[in-house]
Parts: C-alpha cells; sequence; structure tokens
DNA sequence: TCGTTATATGAACATATATTCATATAGTAT
DNA sequence: ATACTATATGAATATATGTTCATATAACGA
C-alpha cells in the first residue's frame, strides 16, 4: 500500500527543501554544528574546535547563519555563535541511525548467523 | 544548559552524514523521492512524471540507490524503482516544518498583530 | 536473428562552491 | 588617535557534479 499523507510539494517548496540539505553537506559546517552542540562558542574557539582556517569558519558560519540555524550575538570584541534550532540534530540523528541501519545490513551478508 | 548526550562523531562518520544531506540537496532527486512516494514506479513512468531526461532520471536514480535510499527490481523489460528507507520522508518532514516555522517568524516581523 | 523498447553509461560542458590568501571592518584598550 | 584583536569579505583557484547527447547494454517480440 502506497503512503499519501502529504500533498505534493511545488518546484519551489522542493527547491527550499534542497536548499537546506546543501547546507548540512558539508562535513566542515557539521563540525561547526557539532561543536556548538556543547553549547555557544566564539569564531575562535571554533577556529580551534576544527582546525579550519578563520576565513572559512566565517564563510561556513554565515551559509549556517542564512539558513536560520545558528544564531549569533556580540560578546565584547567577539561574536558568539549558538544554535538556533536543534531540529539540526534530529536529521543528524536519523541520518545516523540509517547508517547504522545500513552497516548492520552489510555486516548481515558476511555474517549471518549473528 | 548544553544538551550533550552523543559522543562526538569522527570526520569518517560526519563525512557520511554529509554524504547522505548531499544526496537530498539536489531537487532533481527529490522530485523522483516524491513520486515514488505514492508507490513503485518504472524509469520511464518517472521520466514522464518528472519532465526530466531520461538519462537524467537513470543517473540520480543510481545515486538514491548507492545512498540505499530507493530499491530496484526488473520487471519484464523495464526496471520499477520503490522508496527502500521511509526516513527520507521523515528528513523531508522535519525540513518542511521548520520552513514553515521560519515563514511563520519572518511573517512576524511585519505582522506582529496576527 | 532482427528490430524495438527500456535502461544505463561515457564524454563534454556548464555551474556551483569549498578553500585559501589578502584585506577590510569593527570593537577594545592604551 | 594608534595599536591590537576578532570577524567578515573579495578575488582566485580547484574541485565536484548536474545536465545533455550519443551510444551501449539488456530484455522482449516477430
Amino acid at each position: 500500500m502506497a503512503a499519501k499523507k502529504h500533498p505534493a510539494l511545488s518546484a519551489a517548496q522542493l527547491a527550499g527543501v534542497a536548499r537546506l540539505f546543501a547546507v548540512l553537506s558539508e562535513p566542515s559546517r557539521l563540525v561547526l554544528l557539532q561543536a556548538l552542540h556543547a553549547g555557544p562558542l566564539t569564531v575562535n574557539e571554533m577556529v580551534e574546535a576544527s582546525g579550519l582556517k578563520q576565513a572559512n569558519v566565517s564563510k561556513q558560519l554565515a551559509i549556517l547563519h542564512d539558513s536560520h540555524l545558528v544564531r549569533r550575538e556580540r560578546d565584547g570584541n567577539s561574536i558568539r555563535y549558538e544554535i538556533a534550532d536543534p531540529m539540526v540534530f534530529s536529521l543528524c540523528n536519523l541520518v545516523c541511525s540509517k547508517m547504522v541501519r545500513d552497516a548492520q545490513c552489510a555486516m548481515a551478508m558476511f555474517h549471518p548467523e549473528i
């Protein structure tokens, strides 16, 4: 039986969805989000935590900010970023559990007894 | 208070997560997934339903198949695809609800009374 | 076997974007 | 005002990939 709860999304809506997935499709941005998972951080702190160059961190944060995934706030001379929408972690958890499922499935092809 | 339920993901794990988001970051692939939401379809049926060229549909389906998001099965002369992991729709629904939230937030900046 | 239909794939092209360097902007302190 | 620190941004480059055309592969029917 085919599921059909939601109406089809328009091309523009699909483009919007695709755009947000694209924001999450870059490991450097996921690194930054993961760092922010523990709490707010300044740009410099994220540069140190991630090993990425400062210019790169700034640009990736700008992209995350444009997508309303992070919020920023000036703190003296620095700028502190924090997660604006915890939904990103729900997305990541779904993807992670899928990867575990796929991995278990692949494993089963070699070790059916387990 | 900072949330911290999950251990940090390794670079390889983040790359895997990013890869799956990348698969979902292309409108043409979302169109195909949305078409398959109503039930299994052959390549030709998806060409007609999507308006995309046949070569393009085949390539995008191959990418979806590599990610184990769709399954394929030969049916006579054609090949029938179907959703292999309904989790993709959970992902899309999360993103959609976020977009609604953001849109309502943007709206409120112009119509605070609503 | 031969022709037809359905799907996949290689080559070529255009486009998008991540990364880096250099520099600009903004805030702070002396 | 000047020097210093923190962050953002423009230019340049490299890389990835979506799209299309042409063609290959595979199944089916006569």
